[in-house]
RNA sequence: GCUCGGGUGGCGAAAUGGCAUACGCACAUCACUUAAGAUGAUGCGCCGAAAGGCAUGCGGGUUCGACUCCCGCCCCGAGCACCA
C-alpha cells in the first residue's frame, strides 16, 4: 500500500523502453513541431551530476507538456565524447579512449534512463563514431574549399600539462581552462578557422535571439567590435624617413594630443630597422623579456614598463610635431596594428605611462573625427577583439583533419568519397609534447598518395578540437536514424534539406552558461557557414536559450570532490526515487538562478509524492463521480474550482518555465484535497495529468491503478474551464489613507456608491473614519476602496 | 575599472503598482509509540498585555497606495579587463 517508488519507477521505465523507446520517437509529419534540445554531455568517468539533472528535467517537463498538447516534439540525446578528459583518463588507466568512452556512455545512459527522461533514443549520436565524424570532416572540407580553413604560423597558447595548443576561448586568466596550468606562448604552424569573417554577422544577429542578456553580452564583449581609424605616422631617423607606422585609434578626434607613439615589443618595424635604433641592444632585451612574460604576469603587474627607441622620431600628421617612439608591453601585438598613438590627456593608460617616463601631456583642441581623418589621409576601419579560431590539437583523441600534405601540391583536401578519415587504432596515443600529434608516428597511416598528383604524400596529423563535433550535433539528430551512414553524394545532402527546414531552428535550448563564448559561438559560426553554402535555411541555430543556474553545495560553494560537498544523483534516486529528485530540483527556485543544495529539502518533495499516493490509495484509486451543483458551497464544488485554477496556473507556469511555482500550486491543491473526508471528484484524472511531466513514474502508476490502460504520453493536457476559474465574489480591501484596515466579501461588479455605503457601516472602519472629514475616495473596481481623511 | 544579474523570515523562496512573507525546509509543542523513527495536528517576521505600531540592503522621490516605478548610495554574485 505504501509508495514503493523503486518498484514503480523500474516498472514504467521498462514499459517505455519497448520498441526502442518508440513512444518518444519524433516523426517529421505533424504540422506543429517543437525541437527541445539539451546540451549533450561529455561522458566523463564521474557520471551525471545534479546540474545535468536540473537542465535535463526542465527540458523534459517542457517536452512532455508540448507532446500532450499535440506538438511533434524532437527531444534527442547524444555524446560529446572526443577530447582530453577521456584521453587523459585512458593514458592513466592504460585503456584505449574508445573503451573508456564506451564504458562511460553505458553508465550515463543508464543514469538518464533511471531519471525517466523522455528522449528519442533512436536518434542517439556519438561524436566519436566514424559515421558521425565523417560529416564533421565533410564540413571542414567545405570550410577549406571556401578559404575559411587555412594554415598559418601564429603565436599560440600551449598547455604544458595537456601538451597541446588551445584556442583563446579555452584560456581563462592565462591558464588552461581544463587543468589550470599556465599556458605558454609558442609560435607554431596551425590550422585556423576564419571566424573573424563572420564577426559582424555573429554580432548583429544576436539581436533577434531570445537568449539571456548576459550571454548575448558576453558574446558581444568577446567579439569586441570597435569603430575607429587607421592613421599613419612617418618615422624618421636622422632626418631620413624610414616608412610609416600605422596606428589604430577609436579617437581620431584627439590626434592633436598624441605626444608619443608606442609599439608592441613584437612590432616588425623594430627588427627591420634594428641598425637605425641607437639603443637596439636595450630594446631587444626588453622585447625578449616581454615575450617570456605570460599573460597573467602582464595582468598582475600593471606597472608600466617600456624603452624609448633612441634616435627614432615620428611626425604627428595633424600638426607636424616631432614625437618620441617607445616600445611597451601594454600595447598588444595582435590587436589593431600593434602600435598606438598615445594621448595622455585622454587615455588613462597613456597618462600613467607619460607620468612615469616624464613625457609631454599636451592640452589640445578636439577636432571632429571625420575632419581629422580627411586631413591626414586616415582610413575609417572596424576592429575586432575576436581572432581566428585555432583549430589544431596535438592529441590523439579527436577527428583527424582531412588534409593531405603534398610537397608539390601543398595542402590537398581528402576526396569526399574517401571520408571518413578514420582515427587509426593504435597502442601508443600519449601526446608527444612536440608540435605534432601521436598520429605522426604511425607511418602506415601517415604515408599516402596525393589525391591530385599521386606522388607520395603525408596526412595532416593534428586533430580537431573537442568543440568540432558539437558545432553541428543538433543537425546530426535530424538525419541520424536513417541517413548518417549514407555515402556522401550531393543528391544525398539535398535530400536532407527538407528535414532540416522542417526542424530548424531549435526552439528551446537548455544548458549551462559556461559555453557562452565557446560552443555557442562556434556553433553559430558553423551554422552561418552552412547557411551560406545552402545546407540550412535559417541564419541562427538556437532561437531560445535557457541557462539553468548552477547548483551549489550546501555550503554555498561550487560543488567539488575536494570540498566534499557534492550531491550524487544515483544515491538520491536510490533513496528517494527519480520523481522526488526531479521535483526537488525544480522546486529549489527559479530555473536560471544559482541555488545551494539542501540535503533536507528533497525530503519535503518525497513527502509530497507520498501524500499523493496515499490520497489515491486510501480511495482505492477511484473517486466516486458526483453530481453536485457547480457553484454550490459544497466542499467538493469548491475543490473543483481550485482544481481548475491550478490547471491554469500550472499551464501558464510551464509555458514560462516557472516550475517552482507550478509545483507549489499543485501542493496547495493536494493540501486542500486531503482536508476533504469524502472526495467526490472524477477530475482527479486531471491532477494526474498535471503531475505527469514533473513526476512521470508516479503519475503513470496512479493512472494505471485508476483503471486506465493508456500511456499518459498519449493523453491530452487538461484544459481549464474559464467559468470555474473566475469567482463571483471577491474580498474588497478597505483602506484608510492607503493602509489596509479591513476586508469584506462582496459580489463582483459592485459600484462605488454601493460599496461606500456598505463599507461605512462596517464597525472596523467606523472607528477610523468617524468624526473625520473624508477628503477623497479611491475606488478600484473589483479590488479595493481607499478613504483619504 | 566597465557590463550584466541580484539583495524579502532561521534557510530555499512567493508576490512585478493594490492583502508582504504563498509553497517547502528547519524549529517548537501535542497526539500515536515501551522508545526511536515515520506519520498526523497546531504554532512559527519583529516590538507590544492589548489597541496597535514597525519591517522587503540604505537614503530620497513619484503615487490615494511602492518589494514592485524613478534618482543617488552600499553590499553580494557572474562576466570582461592595458583591446588604444
Amino acid at each position: 500500500m505504501g509508495y514503493d517508488f523503486g518498484k514503480i519507477e523500474k516498472k514504467w521505465q521498462k514499459v517505455w523502453a519497448k520498441n526502442k523507446y518508440k513512444i518518444w520517437a519524433a516523426e517529421a509529419k505533424k504540422p506543429h513541431k517543437a525541437y527541445v534540445l539539451d546540451m549533450f554531455p561529455y561522458p566523463s568517468g564521474e557520471g551525471l551530476h545534479v546540474g545535468h539533472v536540473e537542465g535535463y528535467t526542465a527540458s523534459d517537463i517542457y517536452a512532455r507538456y508540448l507532446r500532450m498538447n499535440g506538438f511533434n516534439v524532437l527531444h534527442p540525446m547524444g555524446w560529446d565524447a572526443f577530447g582530453l578528459p577521456a584521453e587523459n583518463y585512458a593514458i592513466k588507466t592504460k585503456t584505449h579512449p574508445s573503451l573508456v568512452v564506451k564504458k562511460n556512455v553505458k553508465n550515463f545512459t543508464s543514469q538518464l534512463r533511471s531519471l525517466g527522461f523522455s528522449y528519442d533514443w533512436q536518434r542517439e549520436i556519438n561524436t566519436t563514431d566514424p559515421e558521425y565524424y565523417k560529416w564533421t570532416q565533410w564540413i571542414f572540407l567545405q570550410l577549406f574549399k571556401k578559404g575559411l580553413a587555412y594554415e598559418a604560423e601564429v603565436p599560440v597558447n600551449w598547455c604544458p600539462t595537456d601538451k597541446t595548443v588551445l584556442s583563446n576561448e579555452e584560456i581563462t586568466d592565462g591558464a588552461c581552462e581544463r587543468c589550470g596550468s599556465q599556458v605558454e606562448r609558442r609560435n607554431l604552424k596551425q590550422w585556423l578557422l576564419k571566424i573573424t569573417a563572420y564577426a559582424d554577422r555573429l554580432l548583429q544577429d544576436l539581436e533577434g535571439l531570445d537568449w539571456p542578456e548576459r550571454v548575448k553580452e558576453m558574446q558581444r564583449n568577446w567579439i569586441g567590435r570597435s569603430e575607429g581609424a587607421l592613421i599613419r605616422f612617418p618615422l624618421y631617423c636622422d632626418r631620413v624617413c624610414y616608412g610609416d607606422i600605422e596606428v589604430f585609434t577609436t579617437r581620431p578626434d584627439t590626434l592633436t594630443g598624441a605626444t608619443y607613439l608606442v609599439l608592441a615589443p613584437e612590432h616588425p618595424w623594430i627588427k627591420n630597422y634594428a641598425s637605425r635604433i641607437r639603443n637596439y641592444e636595450e630594446v631587444r632585451k626588453y622585447a625578449e623579456k616581454a615575450k617570456n612574460r605570460s599573460d597573467r604576469e602582464r595582468q598582475e603587474n600593471k606597472e608600466k614598463t617600456g624603452v624609448e627607441l633612441k634616435g627614432v622620431r615620428a611626425i604627428n600628421p595633424i600638426n607636424k610635431k616631432e614625437v618620441p617612439v617607445w616600445i611597451s608591453d601594454y600595447v598588444l601585438t595582435h590587436y589593431g596594428t600593434g602600435a598606438i598613438m598615445a594621448v595622455p590627456q585622454h587615455d588613462e593608460r597613456d597618462r600613467e605611462f607619460a607620468e612615469k617616463f616624464k613625457l609631454l601631456i599636451a592640452d589640445e583642441p578636439l577636432i571632429p573625427k571625420d575632419e581629422v581623418i580627411a586631413k591626414v589621409g586616415g582610413k575609417k576601419t572596424v576592429n575586432y577583439k575576436l581572432r581566428d579560431w585555432i583549430f589544431s590539437r596535438q592529441r590523439y583523441w579527436g577527428e583527424p583533419i582531412p588534409i593531405i600534405k603534398c610537397e608539390k601540391c601543398g595542402n590537398v583536401p581528402v576526396l569526399e568519397k574517401d571520408l571518413p578519415v578514420k582515427l587509426p587504432n593504435v597502442k601508443n596515443y600519449e601526446p608527444t609534447g612536440k608540435a605534432e600529434s601521436p598520429l605522426a608516428g604511425i607511418e602506415k597511416w601517415v604515408n599516402v598518395k596525393c589525391p591530385k598528383c599521386s606522388a607520395p604524400a603525408k596526412r595532416e596529423t593534428n586533430t580537431m578540437p573537442q568543440w568540432a563535433g558539437s558545432c553541428w550535433y543538433y543537425i546530426a539528430y535530424l538525419f541520424v536514424n536513417k541517413n548518417l551512414k549514407l555515402k556522401i553524394k550531393n543528391s544525398v545532402i539535398k535530400n536532407f534539406f527538407k528535414i532540416f527546414d522542417y526542424w530548424l531552428p531549435v526552439d528551446m535550448y537548455v544548458g549551462g552558461v559556461e559555453h557562452a563564448v565557446l560552443h555557442l559561438l562556434y556553433a553559430r559560426f558553423w551554422h552561418k557557414f552552412l547557411y551560406d553554402i545552402k545546407v540550412v535555411s535559417t541564419k541562427e541555430p538556437f532561437m531560445k536559450l535557457i541557462n539553468q543556474g548552477l547548483i551549489l553545495g550546501p555550503d554555498g560553494q561550487k560543488m567539488s570532490k575536494s570540498r566534499g560537498n557534492v550531491a550524487n544523483p544515483d544515491d538520491l534516486v536510490k533513496k528517494f526515487g527519480a520523481d522526488s529528485l526531479r521535483l526537488y530540483e525544480m522546486f529549489m527556485g527559479p530555473l536560471e538562478d544559482a541555488k545551494p543544495w539542501d540535503s533536507k529539502g528533497i525530503v519535503g518533495m518525497h513527502r509530497f509524492l507520498q501524500r499523493i499516493h496515499q490520497l489515491f490509495a486510501k480511495n482505492n484509486f477511484q473517486f466516486p463521480i458526483s453530481n453536485f451543483q457547480t457553484n454550490s458551497n459544497d466542499q467538493n464544488s469548491k475543490l473543483e474550482k481550485s482544481l481548475h485554477r491550478t490547471i491554469k496556473k500550472v499551464t501558464e507556469d510551464i509555458r514560462s518555465l516557472r516550475f517552482n511555482t507550478a509545483i507549489s500550486a499543485m501542493m496547495i491543491l493536494v493540501n486542500a484535497m486531503e482536508k476533504i473526508p469524502n472526495l467526490k471528484i472524477d477530475n482527479c484524472k486531471l491532477i494526474i495529468r498535471l503531475l505527469f511531466p514533473f513526476a512521470p513514474h508516479l503519475a503513470q502508476e496512479l493512472w494505471d491503478k485508476s483503471g486506465n490502460k493508456t500511456l499518459l504520453d498519449n493523453e491530452r493536457w487538461p484544459v481549464w474551464d474559464e467559468k470555474l476559474v473566475t469567482e463571483d465574489d471577491f474580498d474588497l480591501l478597505i483602506q484608510v489613507n492607503g493602509k489596509l484596515r479591513a476586508k469584506t466579501k462582496v459580489h463582483k461588479g459592485i459600484g462605488e456608491e454601493q460599496a461606500r455605503a456598505l463599507v461605512l457601516t462596517n464597525p472596523d472602519i467606523k472607528k477610523w473614519v468617524e468624526a473625520k472629514e473624508i477628503k477623497k475616495v479611491i475606488f478600484v473596481p473589483d479590488r479595493l476602496i481607499n478613504f483619504i481623511i
